[in-house]
This record gives C-alpha cells, structure tokens and sequence, in this order.
DNA sequence: CCAATGTATCTCAGCGCTAAGGCATCTGGA
DNA sequence: TCCAGATGCCTTAGCGCTGAGATACATTGG
C-alpha cells in the first residue's frame, strides 16, 4: 500500500486493503481445508456437491441446476462433478418424475456417511481458523460479508457453503 | 444454516456463516473484475503479476521467487505467466547480475502503460464492490481480515493485492 | 395445435494451475 | 577445498473449470 501511495499518488488505493486480504485470505483457507479433505479422499468441489446434498435432509435430493446456482459454477462443470461421484457411487442420478429434460440427484448411503465422517474435522478446521476472532469481532466480519453481498445482488440467505 | 441445524443438531456449524459467505462473496468478485481486466486484454493472473511489479517503482524489478511468494502460486504457474506475458512484450527477464540461477524480470515501458491504463477502473469495480460500506463498516471488516490473515502465519505486511 | 422461445443437461476443446521432478547454481560446514 | 543440501527456475503430465454449443424437452402466445 506504500508502494502505491508512492508509485501511484493520484489514485485512491484504499480498496486494496480489503481485497488484496480477501484474496490472500481464500488462498489459504482452501489450503487449510484441503488437508481435511484428502484425508476422506476427497476435494473441495466433491465436499461441495455432498454437503449441499447432505444439508437439505431426506432423501437429500437437488437438481443439477440447484447445484449449479449453490456453488456458482457452470453447468458443465457440475456435470462432470456429477460424473466423478457417481462413478464412485457417492451419489445417484435419476430421472425427475415430472420433466424429462432434468434430473434428481441423490446421496448414496455411502456418499451420505462420507460426508458425514468429513463435516466434523473440517468444521474442526473453519473454527480453527477463525480462532483469533471473539464473538463481536466474528460477528462484525459476517455482517461486513452480508452487506457486501447483499449489494452484489447475492440473493441466497446464507446458504452456500462451499468449501 | 437453518438445514444444517435441523440435520446436524449435533454439530456447532456456525463457522459456515463465515466460510460460505468468504467464498460466495470470491467467486462475485472475481467475475465483476474480470470484465474490467478483458477490457484490457488481460486476465486477473497477468494483472496480479504486473501490478506487483508496477508497484514496485522504477525500474519496476522482481525475481521470478518473489512474484510467486506475492501471488501465492506455484513457480511453474509464474514461470507460465511470464512466458505469456514476456511473448506479449509486456515484461522482459534478464540475468542476474550477482546470482547466475536467479532473473530479473522488469516491467517494459509497454506493460508499465497497459497496467497504468487498466489500473483506475479497476480500483473503480472495487470501490464500486465496497459501497454498501461505511467507513467504520470497512474498518471492522479489513481489522477481522488482518487479524484472522496474521494467525494464519501470513506475515505479508499489507501487500499482496492479487485482483 | 404450432412455432418460437426458454430451460435442463451434457459434451468437448482450450486454458491455467498444481505436483512432481529436473538442472544449474549457490552456500556453509567438515 | 569439497561436497551435501538448499535454492531458483523451468518443464510437463494431469486435472478441473470455463465458454461455446448441441440436444431434448417444456412452455407460451397466437
């Protein structure tokens, strides 16, 4: 930030300060988390497809394009996400009862205990990270967050756990 | 959240509040500055390497090693980097003088005026980004981000913009 | 009922990154 | 001095995602 107020001292760089963290901050969140989920053979994008199944409870079922929108990836990215857990049969696609161009995916009972087994180390980890935090500190970080999002047009409601 | 509780009732998930929206709010970001960056015929990877050079100072200097600490990547993602940026005439590596292993990349006077030009708006998206906050609002979130930053062992001082 | 448009999903080429490993060079201690 | 380990950079195979586009089905207005 001096650098720039030197390079640069007709621009207002007070941005920086917050994205430049966020960005450095994500980068090392996901190294944290990625630890936990090659111990239960498992990455970020699968942990993302299984919690968001496992979460909206029996028979854990979504659509591909609910999985789309929860995870803000492309379709054809959840398409193959879906291709790698079936072959692992961690998850089942079948047809919807009521429109024949879309798709019911659902946990497996083996997809439902992995997910199961992972959540507790990888909430273990989330804490862990957050661990400097107090209460008012954490809770004026999640209303910052809120805020921001709130203003991109971000409409879920807190949903959207993604890794 | 709500799912989650009614799920997992044995589980504390409050960390999700954080992590979901850390993510969420990533993704968003990434996208609204990617416009800005095709506008410029760049993307937020050649942006990232040539803002930290540019904000250096003349003669706009850095080893190879230290744009993959500032990035955090891999040095073969910065060694990509900069053969597509080299390619482009936009950076250029020398030897060094004093270590025979090492380079000197430096910003050429061609990258110096494409990152001067895309510079202002994208401090712009950002601002734009950061405006359903007040100042003490900003605050708070930069204070939560430095202190969780810092017991996560990143021991940058406050640089590290990465787009 | 039909045509036009919208929606749900999938396919695939291209791309940038990681992980692993290789080569050249440097450095500090025996 | 010499060498073992560290360091700096590069190469490459493999991987997941994007973006573009295809296919099949659904819906709506006339």
């Amino acid at each position: 930030m001096r650098q720039w107020g030197t390079e640069r001292p007709d621009l207002d760089v007070s941005p920086m300060e917050v994205f430049g963290r966020l960005t450095r901050l994500s980068r090392l969140v996901d190294t944290e988390l990625k630890r936990n989920f090659a111990e239960h053979d498992l990455d970020a994008a699968s942990f993302d497809v299984l919690a968001t199944l496992r979460r909206s409870g029996p028979p854990h079922l979504h659509t591909p394009t609910g999985l789309m929108r929860s995870s803000m990836v492309t379709s054809g990215a959840i398409s193959q996400r879906l291709d790698r857990l079936e072959a692992r049969g961690l998850v089942i696609r079948t047809p919807s009862g009521t429109d024949r161009r879309s798709r019911r995916v659902a946990l497996t009972p083996e997809g439902r205990a992995l997910v199961d087994r992972a959540l507790p180390t990888h909430l273990a980890v989330e804490r862990r990270v957050l661990s400097g935090l107090d209460a008012p500190q954490t809770e004026a970080l999640v209303a910052a967050l809120r805020t921001v999002l709130t203003a991109l047009g971000d409409d879920t409601l807190g949903d959207g756990e993604a890794g």
